[in-house]
RNA sequence: GCCGGGGUAGCUCAGUCUGGUAGAGCAGCUGAUUCGUAAUCAGCAGGUCAGGGGUUCGAAUCCCCUCCUCGGCUCCA
């Protein structure tokens, strides 16, 4: 049988929906059904990678006998060893570990599985040295644990493992990191190596080539070339200075953003940026939340805090009158700047930072009203995110996690409510048991973005805490007075974040309607400067944002200037145009189209941008 | 916050190991050129070498501290 299995390319075997290594094959019966897994399958390529790093485990051992080894799992899209070792690595050992690695795979060793006594284990990996893996042994409840040894490298593991390292075809170490034992920042910093590994070259070369592409449309450096934001040293780090460029993106978003919210009646409101430290105190975030905020400050004998969120303003403006069940559903919405302390180790461009603005909303309603107030907050969120061009997404369902306030009979209601909204939507949606936030269940929403990378985004969160202590109520059908649901949400998330997530999804050439400028006009020589200027004006009047490169260059250098920009169309004007009183456009890529009059272009382009269109329509 | 890499002109980077008068390209300014789809030529200007302290006759360079930044860990909109 593994002679057969061998021929079909199979690295390991699935049997009754466990995953085993080939040799496994010979103990089974001869009448059952065994799956073989190739590399390129999905638990294949989790083997690879986990062999790969065994592999790597070996080479470190054998160049840095001194190193302690912790676990080197395979991950998403690769896979990483922890070590134990006086000197971090350096770029250079990693040069040297990926020629060891080779000359291990070269020697062509089969990967043997022992199966012992977890004692005898213990006993085993005491001798050798690796405290790690005896921690890891002593908190295993099994009496028999399996290991795997690949010429002269015993390592404490599951498997299954490759047939031998030679089937090691295509991988490469990536980069150096420290991470602490656990992943607990009270225990030790160790080194981790990353890596990843394919089924062949070629699936790696684009890998890397995906890696590279990341790297170019890194937000952080888009935003610098195409001058849309900057944070400065001197004014503090996370906090986002947004210029024209991404100002009026930002702007072209939060117009869409509220004229919609309108539409779907939500009332817009404006909040202080601050609050008496007491409100913090009512609302429960300074017991709760207090390490991401800032010190208070002291306004004339009072505490004043910096709002790390806006629910206790909005409660405060519901609180403002009586409310009958005849207002219910009341939603309302802010974009809303909080300020939030963040590790200093963990800020990063737009995507985390300490000052940002979330599209936030409060919808308080009756709970028969719930359902039906989470369908149409799907609706509407999809709708949102589909017009800024995400059209799949990851959608979790998190339940009530061990600390929780409410009743779990809320709980339920809540979570069931969440959850029929998804369903009659027919969503497809996972269910993250206890990850929901201590007052409440949530529906999460991520993003795919062009590359395929998810992103958190639009959050649904039921609240139970804050109306129970703020004593929120309506007056309902009955006279009596009844304490509303509270759901939380946002669609965005913040402001900047999903400025940023645009910018990498779009390779920063966004669609016309976002565009900083949409239309590039070019003259070809001094001579054409009044017909272009006429242009230029007509363009203008129809609302249409436009940057005149009138300077005297060469055609060839504006185009250059207006394209590294990514300004979606250019018009060149010269003789020819100036002649036919007609123009032909340029549009991003390169291709030319037209000749059009004037008023037709500003009628398509004006319907593409009003229409919000991904596409062109020239 | 922790481990490691880094901070030199607006930007990208050389110079640091081996201490001895701060350099290039792009961008900017000035002039020439009047040109048809990704860079015309020439000139000029631009720096407390992140900040502070120390070693030294002398520090961008060596040492210490602080800040910022990058890759991760932990945490997260």
């Amino acid at each position: 049988m593994p002679g057969v299995l061998k021929e079909l390319g199979a690295i390991a075997i699935r049997f009754d929906s466990s995953v085993l290594d080939v040799g496994d094959a010979e103990s089974l019966p001869d009448d059952v059904t065994i799956e073989p897994l190739t590399p390129g399958s999905r638990d294949g390529i989790a083997i690879l990678r986990h062999s790969t790093s065994h592999v790597m485990a070996h080479a470190v051992k054998e160049l840095f006998p001194e190193a302690k080894v912790a676990i080197g799992p395979s991950t998403e899209d690769g896979f990483y060893y922890d070590f134990d070792i006086e000197k971090p690595f350096t770029p250079e050992d990693l040069q040297r570990i990926e020629e060891k690695m080779k000359e291990i795979i070269d020697r062509d060793s089969p990967f043997v599985r022992k199966v012992l006594p977890r004692d005898e284990a213990i006993e085993l990996f005491e001798k050798m040295g690796e405290p790690y893996k005896v921690e890891i042994l002593r908190e295993i409840e099994d009496d028999e644990v399996s290991i795997y040894e690949e010429g002269g490298f015993t390592d404490l593991c599951k498997g299954p493992h490759l047939p031998s390292t030679r089937y090691i075809r295509a991988f490469k170490l990536l980069s150096i990191a420290g991470a602490y034992w656990r992943g607990d920042e009270k225990r030790k910093m160790l080194q981790r190596i990353y890596g990843t590994a394919f089924e062949d070259r070629k699936k790696l070369k684009e890998y890397l080539n995906f890696l590279e592409e990341v790297k170019k449309r890194d937000h952080r450096r888009l935003g610098r070339e195409l001058d849309l934001f900057s944070i400065n040293e001197e004014i503090g780090p996370g906090l986002i200075l947004w210029h024209p460029n991404g100002a009026i993106i930002r702007k072209t978003i939060e117009d869409f953003w509220r004229e919609e919210h309108l539409r779907d009646d939500y009332k817009l409101l404006y909040t202080p940026h601050m609050a008496k430290l007491n409100l913090w105190e009512k609302s429960g975030h300074w017991d709760f939340y207090r390490e991401n905020m800032y010190s208070p400050m002291e306004v004339e004998g009072a505490d004043y805090e910096i709002k790390p969120m806006n629910c206790p303003f909005h409660i405060a403006i519901y609180k403002s009158a009586l409310r009958s069940y005849r207002e219910l559903p009341i939603r309302y919405a802010e974009l809303g700047t909080v300020y939030r302390y963040e590790r200093s180790g963990v800020l990063h461009g737009l995507f985390r930072v300490r000052g940002f603005t979330q599209d936030d909303a409060h919808i308080f309603c009756m709970e028969d009203q719930m359902e039906e107030e989470i369908k149409r907050v799907l609706d509407f969120t999809l709708f949102i995110l589909k017009t800024f061009g995400f059209e799949t997404y990851d959608i979790y369902l998190s339940t009530r996690p061990e600390k929780f306030v409410g009743t779990p009979d809320n709980w339920e209601r809540s979570t069931n409510a969440l959850k029929a909204a998804l369903e009659h939507k027919g969503l497809a949606y996972e269910v993250d048991p206890g990850e929901g936030v201590f007052y409440g269940p949530k529906i999460d929403i991520k993003v795919k973005d062009s590359l395929g990378r998810p992103w958190q985004c639009s959050t649904i969160q039921v609240d139970f805490n804050i109306p129970e202590r703020f004593d929120i109520s309506y007056r309902g059908v009955d006279g009596r007075e009844h304490q509303p649901i509270m759901i939380h949400r946002a669609l965005m998330g913040s402001l900047e974040r999903f400025f940023g997530i645009l910018i990498e999804h779009y390779a920063g050439a966004f669609p016309l309607w976002l565009s900083p400028v949409q239309i590039g006009i070019i003259t070809v020589a001094e001579r054409h400067i009044s017909y272009a200027e006429d242009v230029l004006k007509g363009l203008k009047n129809a609302g249409i944002r436009c940057e005149a490169l009138f300077e005297n260059e060469k055609v060839g250098y504006k185009v250059r200037h207006a394209t590294v920009r990514k300004v979606p169309y250019l018009v060149i004007i010269g003789d020819r145009e100036a002649e036919s009183d007609k123009l032909t456009v340029r549009k991003r890529g390169g291709d030319n189209v037209g000749p059009y009059v004037l008023g037709d272009l500003i009628t398509w382009i004006r319907e593409e941008i009003e229409s919000r269109s991904l596409t062109s329509r020239l």
